[in-house]
This record gives structure tokens, C-alpha cells and sequence, in this order.
DNA sequence: CCAAAAGTGTTCTCCATACACCCATGC
DNA sequence: GCATGGGTGTATGGAGAACACTTTTGG
């Protein structure tokens, strides 16, 4: 190989902050180390950068292998590189999100996680919850904070519900991730005058109350106002 | 050192877009390579990361070695990990981006670069101007998007500025970069209305028709509106 | 018939927009 | 005195915010 770089080089790798909703609440999937450093610590999954894979293979690589994870959402977040955040030796990590529906997911530890489990993401920052590992403690408030900004402007919410949702429950993810409460007929008024939802026949079923309509996120609609200038907020 | 990880590693670089307004065009500073691959080709200034050094610091270093510039308003952009994007070898690259304000700055080459210069970004993008090197287009195009985004609701336009500005050259800042016209009395409402400019007493000098007012960015007012929910927009 | 959530309209306020003329200065 | 940009106010429309009651369903 020609003009070849000979020097020292750092190590790579991808973490993955894996947000879900769970009874209301905005969780965090993480996985229990079972190799050093941290065995037997709490991490965001993620792992070593092969040199035939793209940084996005990786990270879905590694989810799949240490959570069973597929077909997810998947952005960059950020790219971490404190000279001493890994206790092996100098490493740098491309860190990036998730967003899934955890409901009726089969979560299936393997590889270097003994198990992978949801946490509350309150308790992890308000530290009732295990400490992470690393510095994904760090790693976890930036993707917070960059799930906050973009779910407002980009209907990315969406990854976190069903695919057939009542307006309640979008209202009520919102809230969660939002962190504050939001008029019910404004919401609705403001999201059914966007366009961007199918409204479907059918109904909740079993419930102990009138059933809510449900509704789907029409993506393809909402690829087409996007070329038009429409830009999705709040 | 313990539980050290012996795979081979990609290459990790920083390469940085650095935005400078000029004639009242949106330039980008390119440094010409003098080392292969790509030698003579125009390329972002940038380089491999060391040991030692954050990926903050490596950037303001390899910007420093090629192109003179320091102290400037710097951010993390992206990072690029296509397998095949350098032709050395696997070398992943952390892309920052910089505003600055180009006058009276001296470029100063030297390290890997024959020389460094300004070029429209326009020319570049309609490739009238010279093509780059590596993904290095790509770079610039997720740069610029990013540019158009942030700079609409974070104030960091006056970065592009001198010190002491006209609300003119403010205005016509946000017209270069968001490509598109401002109504003048509007641009001035809004942005007085935000009280984060100190007016000056000072007025333009040497100019043919009536001086303006100078005005300065009042950072510290504005950190302190941001803590009480104020967020800049547009 | 009671509990629990679904669903629905109107008013008010504020902000974005559109728009045109006089002012100061240098030459 | 004329050319050049600097600087200013008002009217209108539309969107967000505030706000409470009726409907449906299951138990």
C-alpha cells in the first residue's frame, strides 16, 4: 500500500445510546460489561471499529451482537476523544443514538455484555441508577440533550411509538421527552394541521374508556413537504 | 499497560471547513497539499490526530501548522468513516468547522500545505473552482448545511464579523448565508428587540454617505438570557 | 351510573410580515 | 445638489396560548 501512515494510532470505537418509552418514561438501554475494564459494570453498548465496516456498520453491528438489536434508527451523535477516557489506552469513540419502541422487543445479551436491560433515564442522571462505565455518563447527556432539540424540529418521536399510535400517546411522548406539559387541543390541532398523519379506522382495543382513534406517521407525505419548504416544529 | 487491544486500527485525522465572509461572498480557506496522495491538490486543511492531544486540539494545531490561524470559534461537525474515503488506507476523519472573520488575517502555510486560500464557496460547490481532495466536498457540503441550520437560532454569525459591526453588515451576513433577502426595518426590530447588542457610540468611518452605528455582540448578556428560557432565533 | 379518557371551538394576544419615505454625509 | 446607504413606524393577518365541557365506553 502506497504513502502508508506508520505512526501511533489511536483505537476506535462506537457507543450507542438506545432511548425507548416504557410506561411513560424515557429510557436507556444498557448493557453489562463482561470483559475489562468495568467488568461487571453498567455501559452503553459499542465496541472496536473493525477496518472493513463503515462507523454506522459498526455501531449496528455491535448492537446486534451485544443486545440483539436490528432495523433501528440510527443517527450520529458525536465523536468523544479526552485523551484519557479509556483506562486501555488512548481511544476514540464515535458515539450515536438510537431510537426504538421497546415494546414486545426481545433483548438478547451475547458477545461481551452479559446482559442488556432499560434503565430509566432519570435514574442514571440523578444517580439512584448504577454509574456507567467509561465516560458514557458524558456520552448520555449529549444525546439527552440532542433527542431534546431535535425531536422538536424533526418528527423523529415517532421511532419511539407503535407504528399505529392514538394523538394521547404522541402528546404524552412529547411531554416525557420534552419535560413539560402540553394543552391537549393545541396539540392535536397543531399536529393534525401539519398532514402528516394517517388517520386509520381503526380503534385502541381493551381498554376501559372510550377507544381513541389511531394513527400513523406518513412518511413519504412528509418527505414530500419537506421539498416544499415545509419544515416539521414542535 | 493492561487489557491492550492489538487489532489493527484505522487512522483517525481531523480536517476542518473554515467559513470566513469576504466581498460579501461566503469563502472557505483551502490549503494546497505538498505531500501525496493528492499532492497539489486543494484539500481542508487538517491532518492525523496524535496521542496525546484531543481531537480539539489536534485540529487547532494542523490549522495552525498549515494555515496560521488561531483563537478561533471552532466545533465539532461530523465525522466521515467510508472505508475507501482515503487511498492510504482505512482513515477515519473527526470534521470541525470555524468561522472567522477574514480581514486583516495573515495566511501563513507551511507544514504539509504549499499555500492557503480563500475560495467562494460557490465555486467550489459549482465546481467552477478546483475539485478537492478525498470526501472532501462531502465535508464541505455537511459544513455548509450545518452552517444554514445553526446559524438561525444560535448567535454564532458575529463570529464572521469584526468586533464592531454595522447592523447592515450583520444583515447582510444572514442574507449570504441563508441565501435569501431580509426586509431591513424587520431585521432591526427583531434583533434590537433581543437586547444582546451593545450600542456604540462609535460610528463607521470613511465611508461616502451617511455612518452607521457601530454595535458590539454582548456575549455575556446573552448567556445570561439563555439561563432564563430566552432562546436566539433567526 | 360511575370512572376514565376521548374529543372538540372560541377568544385573545402577540409576533411576523409587508411596505415607503426622510435623513445624514461625502463628493 | 445628488448619490448613497442609514434609519424609522404602522397596519394586517395568522399562529400560539389559554381555557371547560360533552361524549363514549367498559365495568
Amino acid at each position: 500500500m502506497p504513502y502508508t501512515y506508520e505512526y501511533p494510532r489511536p483505537a476506535l470505537t462506537v457507543d450507542c445510546v438506545v432511548f425507548g418509552l416504557e410506561a411513560g418514561e424515557l429510557k436507556v438501554l444498557l448493557i453489562e460489561r463482561d470483559l475489562e475494564p468495568f467488568k461487571g459494570s453498567w455501559a452503553l453498548p459499542g465496541g472496536f471499529v473493525n477496518m472493513d465496516e463503515t462507523l454506522e456498520q459498526a455501531a449496528l453491528r455491535e448492537l446486534q451482537e451485544e443486545t440483539g438489536l436490528r432495523d433501528l434508527y440510527l443517527e450520529q451523535l458525536y465523536t468523544f476523544g479526552q485523551v484519557d477516557r479509556d483506562p486501555r489506552g488512548r481511544t476514540v469513540s464515535v458515539a450515536y443514538y438510537a431510537l426504538v419502541n421497546p415494546k414486545g422487543l426481545m433483548l438478547h445479551a451475547s458477545s461481551d455484555a452479559r446482559q442488556a436491560r432499560w434503565f430509566p433515564v432519570s435514574q442514571i442522571r440523578g444517580s439512584s441508577g448504577p454509574r456507567l462505565a467509561f465516560d458514557h455518563e458524558k456520552i448520555l447527556e449529549v444525546a439527552l440533550r440532542r433527542l431534546r432539540g431535535k425531536v422538536r424540529y424533526e418528527p423523529i418521536g415517532f421511532e419511539l411509538l407503535p407504528t399505529k399510535f392514538t394523538l394521547t400517546q404522541l402528546q404524552s411522548l412529547y411531554e416525557t421527552v420534552l419535560e413539560r406539559e402540553l394543552d391537549k387541543r393545541n396539540f392535536r390541532k397543531k399536529l393534525l394541521s401539519m398532514k402528516i398523519l394517517i388517520e386509520l379506522e381503526e380503534r385502541q382495543q381493551d381498554v376501559a374508556h372510550r377507544a381513541a382513534r389511531l394513527y400513523r406517521f406518513d412518511e413519504s407525505r412528509y418527505r414530500r413537504l419537506m421539498r416544499s419548504g415545509f419544515v416539521f416544529e414542535l
